[in-house]
RNA sequence: GCGGGAGUAGCUCAGUGGUAGAGCAUCAGCUUCCCAAGCUGAAGGUCGCGGGUUCGAUCCCCGUCUCCCGCUCCA
């Protein structure tokens, strides 16, 4: 077997394919769409379905530390001051007309006092320092006093040099809404997830009796209008988080999170992922509230992408939130009598992208005789139909020996009957739609009570017991393993 | 948001100032029966949406929406 050569058509494949075989469509599409919104389909939403469950099995259930949690997506607004989100989602953007590059107004200031101070223009930078720190506590003047700070000291764009600015202008990332019918409260959307777990810090803990270290995972929606919004469902307005928290006792965080690392790149391996197509990809610029931060990146035909971050947010949001809500976050430990707030290593795994990595790494297209075969080659344990059952003809019985199989099988997972066209279009259509497994009722059967189970991956045969298809299925899910890495 | 490109059947695409086709897919019938065979037939499109020019627009012009490629950030 070998894979047809492949490139930058792939993407295209993979979005035509998806809308075709009714993985993922883009949302409200009779009316013309809805930017960056995008629906799952009956297959996308089982491949879905089957993920989370992988997800919350090796979170929840297979760590005796760690409990679930499904918090609401909206949340006090104070929430989000304490996060740190209300300012830094809320960001002063300024365009270069000349080169149509976009800035962060205050990040441009601070560039500009950096190349003061490496010029050694000590008190001039200092002087710009000052006017930046009060620009940005002018509240509704901010936009205004950044501007006139980059006019006063005629900073130029970083790549064309010009100085020709537009206005600076505010760019609110998190999503409004009101809540209460008449003049409702302004609340948000949440923009990440994990917020829900630091406010829940007690409530998950105390009632499961855990103890640090410890962790409480979640899978939810969340939020953002995001300024570029694009790449198929890679980068989302609406898109699903599946976070989990990992409270530990301060010094001890770079262990676990080296743990957490290892944990995690090993988990989408262990859904089928080619190792070579997975990366670390260590933040060089960390964020104020981590001591340390890395991506797993995936090579999508798009290049190499974020799939998921595991961050050491330090204490950062637990003592934020104490601030902020005037309630105790802190643990006291009763074994070492001592109390502290915890620090929290944290790994956030985009669902969507998941989704998107599968379909790009299972996909793959070979010649059979003449004919190109589509196959997407997902691990039976996500395949969005484990398994498809046959008549091999309208005849004799045959199509009721399917149905009797049919209704045993999806006692145990999501199974599909088709009698409808040639051996070979079944095959082929099944292929498409990644299921592992087909299994075929004929003549013989009536005798042996035996059925063909056809392979996805080596096209290859084997006969078995009717009263051992669950069993079999199972264990051949269990030993899967991934061809043409 | 700005610049560039593009929107015609479920998918991939032709096409013309006089209201549209192909291949694949779908459905029905015949045939075949373990790897996309064949034949016959059917269904499916106000040519993204709105406006303008015109006797007449899918085609020309404007607006708008959506998608793709660049520019920032992230899951």
């Amino acid at each position: 077997m070998s894979r047809a050569p492949m490139s930058d058509d792939l993407f295209d494949t993979i979005v035509s394919l998806s809308k075709q075989r009714g993985f993922i469509v883009q949302s409200s599409e009779i009316y013309g769409g809805l930017s960056a919104t995008y629906d799952y389909g009956p297959l996308g939403v089982e491949l879905k379905r089957n993920v989370k469950d992988e997800w919350w099995q090796s979170m929840v259930y297979q760590n005796d530390d760690i409990v679930g949690l499904d918090a609401a997506i909206m949340m006090h607004p104070k929430t989000w001051d304490a996060s740190g989100h209300t300012e830094a989602f809320n960001d002063p953007l300024i365009d270069d007309k000349a080169s149509g590059n976009r800035y962060r107004a205050d990040t441009l200031i601070e560039d500009y006092i950096r190349d003061l101070r490496e010029d050694g223009q000590e008190e001039r930078a200092a002087e710009v320092h000052e006017r930046l720190v009060e620009a940005l506590n002018a509240g509704e003047e901010m936009n205004d006093a950044l501007h006139q700070i980059i006019m006063d000291e005629e900073i130029p764009a970083p790549e064309s040099g010009a100085f020709d600015w537009t206005e600076v202008r505010q760019f609110n990332l998190m999503f409004e809404t009101q809540m209460g019918p008449v003049d409702g409260q302004k609340v948000f959307l949440r923009p990440e997830t994990a917020q829900g777990i630091f406010v829940n810090f007690h409530n998950a803990r105390e009632p499961a009796r855990q103890h640090i270290p410890f962790g409480v995972a979640q899978i939810g929606k969340a939020f953002r209008n995001e300024i570029v919004a694009r790449q198929f469902v890679f980068r989302m307005r609406e898109f699903e988080q599946m976070e989990m928290q990992y409270f530990v006792k301060p010094g001890e965080e770079l262990d676990w999170y080296e743990q957490w690392k290892e944990r995690r790149m090993k988990w989408h391996q262990s859904l089928g992922i080619d190792p070579a197509s997975l990366r670390f990809h260590e933040h060089e610029q960390l964020s104020h509230y981590a001591n340390a931060a890395v991506d797993i990146q995936f090579d999508f035909p798009i290049g190499w992408k974020e799939v998921e971050g595991i961050h050491s947010r330090t204490d950062y949001d637990l003592k934020r939130h104490e601030e902020y809500s005037g309630k105790k976050m802190s643990y006291y430990d009763p074994w070492a009598e001592e109390r502290y707030t915890p620090y929290v290593v944290e790994t956030s795994v985009g669902l969507d992208r998941t989704i998107f990595m599968l379909l790009c790494d299972a996909y793959y297209e070979e010649e059979v005789k003449g004919d190109t075969r589509s196959v997407l080659q997902f691990h039976p344990k996500v395949a969005p139909v484990r398994a498809a059952i046959f008549p091999l003809m309208d005849k004799e019985g045959l199509p009721d020996i399917a149905r009797d199989i049919e209704n045993d099988l999806n006692q145990h997972f999501n199974v599909l009957y088709d009698e409808r066209g040639s051996m070979g279009k079944r095959y082929r259509r099944q292929d498409e739609a990644g299921t592992p497994f087909c299994i075929t009722v004929d003549f013989d059967t009536l005798d042996d009570q035996q059925v063909t189970v056809r392979d996805r991956d080596t096209m290859e045969q084997d006969r078995v017991a009717i009263d051992q298809l669950a069993t079999y299925i199972f264990d051949r899910t269990k030993n899967w393993e991934r061809r043409d890495t």
